[in-house]
DNA sequence: AATGTAATGTTATAATATAACATTTATGGA
DNA sequence: TCCATAAATGTTATATTATAACATTACATT
């Protein structure tokens, strides 16, 4: 059995996001009611808005969007709501762009691996086992503990490169 | 044979600093000489600066260090010099850290593999096939193509685990 | 209702990075 | 050598990303 996980693969040009966003909303409820959390109104938002699409989401994008709503709306306001998803593993920041992604495997924490197109923007996110057991066993050799990683992969994803000039 | 590279391990407590500094310094004059390329004063001062340990250093550090030699620096002073140093490869910026790490491998441009100490905050730098080759299988089956890859392992390195409490 | 804790509101500011334009310095050709 | 050009630096302002600190409100339990 292969363990490997494709977490969220690149999505074709149209799909149903809709339907998307609320799974990984009711995800997110039924994470919290498990762990006994509260997905408050504005936490809810957070990642209602990080989940427009699959693109990385700035915080202070969020923050404008936030505005349009409710009126009291500050940076603590974003930030505290996207550590609290972050802690959770509802949402991952993608280092190398200052951006957050939506993640619908709260199940477990893990480590993921971000691929990132350059020229569209969507993420896909992996978490795959050949490549922990490989940097795993490349920092065993230097008596390395890992504790975490980031794996953030740029390029071109398929679509655009085949539909590309 | 094993192309793997360690770039820069850990270094153990105490090592020659002095010469490691110079090395680098002497490896980047000559890089710049081959490549036609002018190794200016601030870019060589940002180069030390960036250089003083193995550990990530940030803009405004440098920025500091660089005015109390000279007056007239400011952000752009160093961020100028910064991106020079990183398109020639003489430094790589963590992204996880908004900091800067030199590299003395300036020949060939690569992708590195970065392993960082959470307690003592010394970086290892590796440029691995393995690692390479595995993502870049990986991003094979779903059509993707490597522009760029930012590989950061935060953990605990062995001087610190073995030292520690 | 009283209490303690978690969440949010609010203001200010820290930390990181770039834009835009002026000036100076190097470089190669007339 | 001198000029024209490009490259590098100076300078001021501002954009972007994130946190500190403290006040207030909402919630959960007794």
């Amino acid at each position: 059995m292969n363990k490997n996980k494709v977490i969220s693969p690149f999505k074709p040009a149209s799909h149903q996001h809709q339907k998307c966003l609320k799974s990984a909303i009711d995800a997110a409820k039924k994470h919290c009611e498990l762990s006994g959390l509260r997905l408050t109104p504005i936490r809810q938002r957070v990642l209602e808005l990080v989940w427009q699409n699959h693109e990385p989401v700035k915080a202070y994008d969020i923050l404008d969007n936030l505005k349009k709503g409710k009126s009291s709306s500050a940076p603590p306001t974003v930030y505290r709501a996207l550590d609290f998803l972050q802690d959770e593993g509802l949402v991952h920041k993608i280092e190398s762009l200052n951006a957050y992604v939506g993640c619908n495997n709260p199940k477990e924490l893990h480590n993921s691996q971000f691929f990132i197109c350059d020229d569209c923007g969507a993420v896909a996110e992996l978490d795959d086992v050949d490549i922990r057991e490989l940097l795993q066993k490349k920092a065993h050799r230097f008596g390395f503990r890992i504790a975490d990683e980031m794996v953030e992969i740029k390029g071109q994803c398929k679509e655009c490169h085949e539909s590309g000039v």
